[in-house]
DNA sequence: TCTTTTCTGTGTTGATCGATACATAAATGA
DNA sequence: TCATTTATGTATCGATCAACACAGAAAAGA
């Protein structure tokens, strides 16, 4: 039934998985089909035939990147006690990712396409949506210490979770810049000093 | 002497003001050959004479922008008697800097070029250049508040000063997503949470 | 006035961009 | 065996990229 007609000689998981790479090392504009084609060895008409449009391309790049890079990050909020550890070890994941050396530095959400361009009007929509997402997340484990009575009332989850999610952004460009696992968990160490701050029962 | 020939009808200042807002808008690669010379009021020709290529048209960019835009953020530094309300200036003015809507929102030396590429290999070294310039300069900051007494021995300045500079990156992406000067401002105020953490007598 | 120098506008260069036309190859269904 | 369907490789499309050739225009120096 789904059959029908010439088998596809190469690996389409596979071939997405280097696009996705390339779009991580380079960003959206940064990656010419050219590239894209030499990096998953295909000839263009494949690249189109399989997943429509560069543009296409790339969203199904930044969700593959979402379940094989950012599962294991992001699995730290739900998989710790308390707010406090969760955060603390999603900063020290993601210290750990982005300066891996056997992979592009940062993080492909946050640099993949910082300027919106006319051609990338929708690359950019769809990053923010990620980024959006992933403030959400840590908004609602900030709330769950709320409801749990680890965190006082009044707690500003909404602005402590954009302080921590800011951090994690600027650990991409830290990233990019070269910095090591060492350096880049000196800015966890000044995040999570800020914790006992925003947590303490007078502050709100 | 120096005014032979036939004298230039367009303001290189001017232009070279216009091109620096189009780089910061758009980034290195993002902004055409011909979106420059629309927005610089001059022809191709023009821009060659004037500033010899692209790249080194950035280059001349970045350091107006330095000059322009990034002198009353980082006179925070010098200006508050303390480190600490140094760097609470420093990110406060960031972020009233970072979101004003009459400008491209974020920095020019943070997301002018993230991604290395080929031919913008030179543009990525100066940025990364000035980025660690502001580094220092936050170090330096606070080496003088460990010598002026305010700050323990110990005071681990590079750490911290790679903590206040990875927030402020954070905030340039923030900004970029449209967060208000007030979202900004809950970014800062987590940062500064950390500041009593960090300068407590018994922490290193 | 006349040469020299520098800038301006038009038009164009080869290279590369994302995306396809086309013919051929390899599978299934009849 | 043969029509149908889908994938592949070659070769190319018009558009745009950064950069420049060229001739005319506007200044200074002689």
């Amino acid at each position: 039934m789904s059959e029908r007609g010439r088998p596809r000689t190469f690996d389409r998981t596979a071939a997405l998985r280097r696009a996705m790479e390339l779009f991580w090392a380079k960003g959206y504009e940064g990656a010419s089909i050219a590239e894209l084609t030499t990096a998953m060895g295909i000839n263009s008409p494949s690249l189109y035939a399989a997943f429509g449009s560069k543009e296409a391309l790339f969203l199904e790049a930044t969700e593959y990147y979402t379940q094989a890079e950012g599962t294991e990050i992001w699995a730290a909020l739900d998989e710790a006690p308390t707010a406090c550890q969760a955060i603390e070890n999603f900063l020290r994941r993601t210290a750990k990712a982005y300066s891996q050396t056997d992979r592009p530095q940062g993080c492909l959400i946050a640099l993949g396409a910082l300027h919106e361009d006319s051609s990338s009007g929708a690359i950019c929509t769809d990053l923010r949506r990620r980024r959006a997402e992933n403030l959400t997340a840590l908004r609602e484990r900030l709330e769950r210490g709320v409801a749990e009575g680890e965190l006082p009332a009044g707690f500003d989850c909404d602005g402590v979770a954009t302080f921590y999610a800011t951090v994690q952004h600027g650990m991409s460009i830290q990233a990019r810049d070269g910095a090591s696992c060492s350096a880049l968990m000196a800015t966890v160490t000044g995040a999570m000093a800020a914790w006992q701050t925003l947590a303490g029962p007078d502050r709100a």
